[in-house]
DNA sequence: CAGTGGTCTAGACCACGAA
DNA sequence: TCGTGGTCTAGACCACTGT
């Protein structure tokens, strides 16, 4: 038989699901519904952790539970500058940019292949969609490669537009790469993108080079789960079949 | 300041990563862990759990907790037919296939774009490598597009040979889409995929389609976030530069 | 201020695994 | 059988939120 916390679980996200609490409901409190079902505390708390990792539940301190209203998911489409990048407009997004000069260290020196110490310059996106955050983006140029003025703003919550300044200021793109990883937000994530720690988040990791093979771009970019998607569409040459076998 | 949970973990976490807790080794009981750190055992379990996520620490009921052995990193190759799908020999990975005849519903009709309730050959793959299950995948083919002989065995964890068969069966593809997200497991999942369901997963939904638009294969592929990544790699034409201003 | 969730205690009993 | 983690209790105090 299912533990108490389990059945619970399964309990509240049926009413959820089904729409009888609805999207933006305060829950009643943890004490009033533990004592509804009959448990301590402790015991309804552990229901309401995993509903808040499916996404389902907010927890607010101080405020309450509540039921999260279903976000439109946002598409990160990948393969390069086909992505038509100027979603920002239609879907009401903020992208406020910060940028940075920093010296590559770590992961920053790894990821464009470049001598630890050397100059970058770091774009930090922060998207929105009705003041709630959204998605979280590094973009790293190095400045070897071009030295772009300082942005603010932006129409792709993805850097996109990065990739078009550089083609703008000559520097042409050959390939992308995308890595992608899924794992739980780091506590200073989880806080920026004002989710839980318990709800997993979709990591890209992207680097762009130009046909002598020198990375250009460098990005890291970290997605809720249950806000965002990752989309990759490969046309086949028929040529391509015969390579296979 | 932190609370006590927190630091046990940033401790514990610490004397992991720096291997002063070996891989493997087995963790001190919860009880004897939790009075070397002067707290309660479920004030010390809220540190376990969150390292549990992480895939740094493993537990196991009525053995123990162990630091887990760091794993070969897998790679999902995206983009198509372009992936050397041999890598089961050179890793020694094992790849469990059963197949069954299922009648579409729900989530697998929309996938193929077929209407409920048409005939569909399910290949569910589950791949171990040294005999800790690593991946499960599940491969849809309409029966209206071919059927193929049952499978039991298979090199590849991602069901690329099934695209391959059919290529023999004379069944062109002409593009391949992917769409990436992360979430928790279902508690179905962690159990078969042995992690717990405080681990995130990569869902990897493929469809590949003919020269006319027709799906001919869907998968959908659990990747525990711990072992695995995805990789996508588009080379850009010179000529797409242009299209994109 | 009152009400909420966040953290924590010091126990208890059960289910599982290995010997 | 014994030691382990899994679940659970019935409280407690603190930090945060909105009034």
């Amino acid at each position: 038989m299912a533990s108490h916390y389990q059945e619970i679980t399964d309990d509240l996200r049926q009413l959820i699901v089904t729409g009888s609490l609805a999207p933006g409901e305060q829950l009643p409190s943890e004490a009033r519904l533990a004592s509804r079902y009959g448990v301590s505390v402790p015991t309804l708390r552990l229901a309401l952790d995993v509903l808040q990792g499916e996404g389902l539940v907010e927890k607010h301190q101080g405020r309450g539970n509540f039921v999260r209203r279903p976000l439109n998911r946002m598409s990160y489409e990948g393969g390069g500058l086909r992505t038509d990048y100027r979603a920002a407009a239609r879907l009401a997004l903020d992208v406020i940019v910060s940028t940075h000069e920093i010296r590559a260290q770590g992961r920053v020196a790894a990821l464009l292949q470049v001598r630890k110490g050397s100059w970058v310059t770091e774009y930090t996106y922060l998207t929105s969609q009705e003041r709630s955050p959204h998605s979280l983006a590094r973009i790293y140029v190095p400045q070897s490669v071009a030295t772009l003025p300082p942005m603010e703003t932006s129409r792709s919550p993805w850097g996109h537009d990065i990739q078009d300044r550089l083609a703008e200021a000559g520097v042409q793109l050959a390939s992308v790469t995308d890595r992608l990883v899924a794992r739980l937000p780091t506590a200073d994530e989880a806080r920026r993108l004002r989710t839980s720690t318990k709800t997993a988040v979709l990591e890209i990791e992207r680097t762009s080079a130009d046909a002598a093979g020198r990375v250009v771009e460098g990005a890291v970019l970290v997605l809720p789960g249950h806000r965002a998607e990752a989309l990759f569409t490969t046309r086949l040459p028929v040529s391509d079949l015969e390579g296979v076998r």
